[in-house]
DNA sequence: TAGATTGTTAATCGATTAACAATC
DNA sequence: TAGATTGTTAATCGATTAACAATC
């Protein structure tokens, strides 16, 4: 598993792959061909097969891929074969959709504390979670030694609450506030603009 | 506006240089250079300019580009000055959170009609709008002109409600479940995978 | 005018795809 | 063995960036 620089692009394919993969798996398919999953998610198999290959032998030739075996590289790549605990802030619609995602739990990828600035909402429980006041941010954060926080909050609070989560001590922020935010280079960060998507579809219609 | 071939990464970006101008044109800032835009923004300038100049002239020489003008540019070339209506699929928590999204309606795109399948909800109200049954999918996109369709149902049932929206008549489709979903080729299709965001987040950290 | 900044062409960079030897 | 399919190199394609004449 040397690295020799895996462009983004290659690593937002391989969630894509694994959703594939967990699919054959449940029909019972235990073999795959490059060719095959190009055909059915629409990807050039010269792709899959190169973006599989930066980490490792992973196919046998003449055959394909065992679907159980690359299931499991792919997750461990993803590092999703451990435990990696999240917290999410910003309690509102939004906040409670993705903390109901159970596929997260599936994949060990767990939300496992909500916080909120709203005193109203202190206390209530979205499943099974109690939502925070931010004043427990710290404590919590090391306590369960969270290490990525999701940032659900409206825009103007994006650039505290993700100063805080850092203070906190989180390694990765996937902000779905529509504002560029700022965090230490050391800190991975994605956005995920709900809004810009939509307008990006408008410009196609007609 | 002559289109020579613009391609996705253009057309993605043209919402983020909107999003900025507005926050300079509410500052009262009257003009900004591409120099300006991609420092704050960071994207080099001369992309900036180049994507701009695949639609018009919008800049002047030595000046820069003067903000009203070209937040009122990009806003026609998104199709954010004319009324789209948009209907949603799926009135659990995300459905509600992107329901409530007032962005939308500032810029005309504007959700107007939501359905869902549970009998428990029809008639419920999220905001002003009721929640309708399936059945009312024909006729209310005929009636409203509804031209996209948002599908934030779980994703078993995705295809299922993306065929009925595409032969209510939508133009567009963005798909919130984490399923890839087939659409005739003139119909625009993005998909917005929250899951995959977050497990592409998953291999940075460390 | 002098300084600034666009629009655009040319150069660079990186990602995708084709091709094929290796081999199951 | 013959057919299939990988891993990888080379070719292609497209997107980003640099450079600069035009001009405000």
């Amino acid at each position: 598993m040397k690295t020799p620089k895996i462009s983004e692009a290659v690593v937002r394919r391989l969630p894509v792959y694994l959703r594939y993969l967990q699919y054959l798996n449940e029909s019972s398919i235990r073999t795959v061909s490059s060719q095959e999953m190009g055909q059915t998610l629409g990807i050039n198999p010269a792709q899959i097969r190169k973006d599989l290959a930066y980490f490792g032998d992973f196919g046998r030739k003449g055959i394909g891929y065992e679907v159980p075996y690359l299931i499991e590289k792919i997750k461990q790549i993803l590092k999703l074969d451990r435990t990696i605990q999240v917290a999410l802030v910003g309690a509102g619609h939004l906040g409670i959709a993705l903390s109901n995602y159970n596929r997260f739990t599936r994949e060990k990828l767990s939300i496992v504390a909500l916080f909120d600035q709203d005193p109203n909402k202190i206390g209530c429980k979205i499943g099974l979670l109690p939502i925070q006041p931010m004043s427990e941010l710290n404590a919590t954060v090391s306590r369960l030694d969270i290490q990525i926080g999701i940032i659900t909050v409206p825009a103007p609070e994006a650039q505290r609450v993700a100063d805080r989560l850092v203070a906190a001590g989180v390694r990765g922020i996937l902000n779905f506030a529509p504002v560029k935010i700022k965090v230490p280079d050391e800190i991975s960060l994605r956005t995920a603009d709900l809004t810009t998507e939509l307008q990006a579809l408008a410009y196609y219609i007609d």
